[in-house]
DNA sequence: AGATTTGTGTCGAGTTCTCGACAGTCCGGG
DNA sequence: CCCGGACTGTCGAGAACTCGACACAAATCT
């Protein structure tokens, strides 16, 4: 697998970025950036997700934006020095292509197909971000619940995602035991199966059917602005 | 009243931009854009605010971002040209400077303060954004009826907001009957007084002490990123 | 093996908000 | 002036979710 965002660029375009591209492993849980923290490098995600989150004063954190191997964290400080707005963390094991923001903002400053791409991305994530406050507005925990793995489940490479419903629960914004309740509806269903910190996905399309519409909405703009990105 | 981002730039830069503006009349409810709607037009607000709307296949509509003096509608396609994600709506009536797409890019590329504030401006509603995210799902419709009128009254020069509680309750994503309930207790606390489609903000600190901390982060960001903004 | 930590299952009372229905009231237009 | 449309008030049943509590099971540590 591979970053589709850098897979998009044109050999002599990547060749101003690849030089400078360090490989990392990430485990789960890693912390990389907490509001506020300069963004001094951008991670592209080869399979994985990692989750903004958004912190509030009573130390509730909860999910504001995910980016996988479709994008780029940090990728804003292409552009110019800038601080992070969220937590980012690593939300499944993760392998990933790191740059330091000063060495992609020289690549930014001479490639037009690298603004290009930065730019697009910018606007894929403010989809997303505002398809997820109509979505947390007006949608029900199970829906998000189903849209959450679907997304996930598009950005790794099994069928098989680690996590907790504590966890989740805070992704999410409720409580856990509203997670376990709607968990194991799931699993009743055939869709999911789970064990202590373990979801394996076995029902793609019945997680489909039911969650809501942001889900297609978020995948669409992602094809329409960074195609070939399959989602 | 001015708009603070076209304040903010140089007279040199203002003189690029300056030349192709046109003042315009807004009344309240028009509808300026549709998702995948052209962006052909940016609009600079000098009071009065317009609500970026998300659309659902079954009608609703829920407000995602604000946008007011502070900022800009369309701004992103200075950058490039693109369709809008939402519906943007004018929510009070709004004097406005409007220029036309090509030529902001124009200006856009040949100054480099305009693509500084255009940069920020994107990062402060992308802040805005996950930041509604989070205050959807965590905080109560009383909380966030309250932010809804601060920042609105934040953008405006009066204490008075023509808006129906239907209305707000799109805005929202909530039922009318809730926000009855909830303007008729802000009411008795003499925050606001209201009558037929008429909200008038009697004392801002009441209303400040009962929204949720999102005002505030959203307003500092504001402030961070583009100075000497108010908020 | 036993002890501890971590994750899940469940229960029940309580709150918030939904959803449909209908009455009353204000406003502008013919 | 009265009518029709738009806005608000209110009610009540019910669904969704919260919140705290506690029991149990599985993994980890020593």
């Amino acid at each position: 697998m591979q970053n589709r965002l850098l897979a998009a660029l044109a050999s002599a375009d990547h060749g101003l970025v690849w030089p400078h591209l360090t490989p990392i492993e990430m485990e789960r849980g890693r912390l990389l950036y907490d509001p506020g923290d300069p963004l001094d490098t951008v991670y592209f995600p080869l399979d994985g997700v990692i989750s903004l989150m958004t912190l509030m004063d009573n130390g509730a954190a909860i999910e504001s934006a995910t980016i996988g191997p479709e994008g780029a964290l940090g990728l804003m400080a292409a552009v110019s020095p800038r601080q992070s707005l969220s937590r980012a963390i690593v939300q499944t094991p993760c392998r990933a292509l790191r740059i330091s923001a000063v060495q992609l903002h020289e690549a930014w400053e001479k490639s037009p197909a690298i603004r290009r791409l930065v730019d697009r991305h910018t606007e894929a994530l403010f989809g997303h971000a505002i398809q997820s406050v109509a979505c947390n507005a007006l949608h029900s925990v199970e829906a998000r619940f189903c849209r959450w793995l679907l997304t996930c489940h598009d950005r790794i490479s099994t069928n098989t995602v680690a996590l907790t419903q504590e966890f989740l629960a805070d992704m999410l914004g409720v409580q856990r035991t509203t997670v376990t309740a709607v968990a194991r509806a799931l699993q009743e269903r055939d869709y999911i199966r789970y064990r202590r910190g373990i979801v394996d996905i076995i029902d793609r399309s019945g997680l489909e059917a039911m969650t809501c519409e942001c889900y297609g909405v978020v995948r669409r703009n992602y094809e329409r602005l960074l195609p070939g990105t399959n989602f």
